[in-house]
DNA sequence: TCAATAGTGTCTGTAAGACATTATAGC
DNA sequence: GCTATAATGTCTTACAGACACTATTGA
């Protein structure tokens, strides 16, 4: 059986992120502009090699702060910095035209931020919604002046982890990941209406989530940075698991 | 940046299994016996390397065919063959002592079989109920006579599959993917109770499952195998969602 | 006859969805 | 005053869970 080290074909191991927001109205995902061939010049998910003595988690914990600057969430510290978690991986042997790569697909979900810094390059790395770029990979047939699809299958992966996001924060608390570390009842339903694409009612939403135990917290304090009365301000509880879970409301 | 073959890492990628089925009363997992070092003589998952120009979900199929016999489930015939889905990547630097593999594990959910020939090797594969095999994983400080647990991190990924398994058929179909063609409603509730691991009220059980459009499509015959009275059979209906879903009963 | 499983019906509590009303800020 | 949002309450309907009952086979 072949574990002699040149018995084995060479593959490279990447990771590429699928960083998601709440940005205004709509739901954006981090692209960086590719600076070499191939696909140069067309927008990508952010990642890279993940190195030989490195774990595959680590490696998309150290893309992430290199490109965005964001730290990931740890476990001491659960209200601030990024959600991370595995999401795929994709390996089929044309994916990348230059040689073999299987990459591992990391899913971010974080607050919304100042505009990121890659690196100090900010003309290569910005937030797009990501309604306009699936558009660009699932619009049949090159529409005119139709944004371009994302490099390599990365439409495919965006696709990917919006679906897993979208379906999360259902039966989970993974909605907070995407508030900061003290946010109201109304803007937590803001990031189900954008990530949803749908409209809840208010009232509702606000019994159902101070309903579900450990879900919210509140810290005493108020807020009228959305105008009206003033608002609770609650952080995220301990509990993980939604129960009875939020359902996203049917087409 | 580096896309020249030799800057990178070598690492070898590779598929493991899990494969359950319901074997009487218990939640079964193939499991295969190793023959080389390291972990030699000890249970393992069944997996292998990826070749050069596979995919890797046609690594995970080849593999299960050549470990086991079975076929994937084609998209033509929805009703005979395995269901195959990924399930996680696993990447340690150190989960195999000898070098650095990436591994992307694979589960399957099958019908119960008769047992599987391991290229004519019976002795070297076996399915076993998988709280043994996750028993000797969790348990702490080696009880006496308790099973070895499984090679490299398996166990964790088993625990995995099974986790998956569990809350998947909660919100899809998939326990139908445990059942030969044409099943009745008690052999379909019985997968959800050992699968589960509960007990379920065959009335409110029948009620909700023939109520739930798409899920089961009666096929007009009956059979008596699980004596009593005469039970229709059914088979698996087009709905991949389950709307609404089957709710895991709390512990 | 009994024992087994299949299938239907009824009742109750919980919760989701629709909608009214009051509360408290800035203007 | 008006308008914005927050927060609580009421009503109806749907459904999960509990349990009673009948149906059809084999021993």
């Amino acid at each position: 059986m072949p574990y002699d080290p040149s018995a084995f074909p060479p593959f490279a191991v990447t990771v590429d992120l699928v960083v998601l927001t709440v940005r205004g109205h709509a739901l954006c995902a981090l692209v960086v502009r590719r600076g070499e061939p191939p696909y140069q010049g067309q927008w990508a998910l952010p990642g890279g090699f993940v190195r030989v003595d490195e774990d595959l988690e680590a490696a998309a914990a150290r893309e992430l702060t290199e490109e965005t600057g964001l730290q990931v969430q740890g476990p001491d510290d659960p209200c601030a910095g990024a959600h991370l978690e595995q999401l795929a991986t994709y390996g089929d042997p044309r994916r990348d035209p230059r040689m073999r790569v299987v990459s591992v697909a990391y899913l971010v979900l974080a607050p919304d931020l100042p505009t990121p810094t890659a690196g100090g390059d900010a003309d290569s790395v910005r937030w797009a919604p990501v309604d306009d770029l699936l558009a660009a990979d699932g619009g049949s047939g090159r529409e005119e002046e139709g944004p371009a699809p994302l490099a390599f299958d990365h439409g495919r992966i965006l696709a990917d982890g919006v679906e897993r996001a979208r379906s999360k924060i259902e039966y989970s608390s993974l909605a907070t990941a995407f508030c900061p570390p003290e946010f109201t009842v109304g803007e937590l339903r803001r990031v189900y209406e954008v990530v949803w694409g749908v409209v809840l009612d208010p009232r509702n939403f606000h019994r159902k989530v101070t309903g579900t135990p450990g879900f919210l917290v509140p810290t005493g304090g108020t807020t009228t940075r959305q105008g009206g009365r003033p608002a609770q301000l609650f952080r995220a509880g301990g509990a993980t698991l939604l129960n009875p879970p939020m359902l996203r409301p049917e087409a």
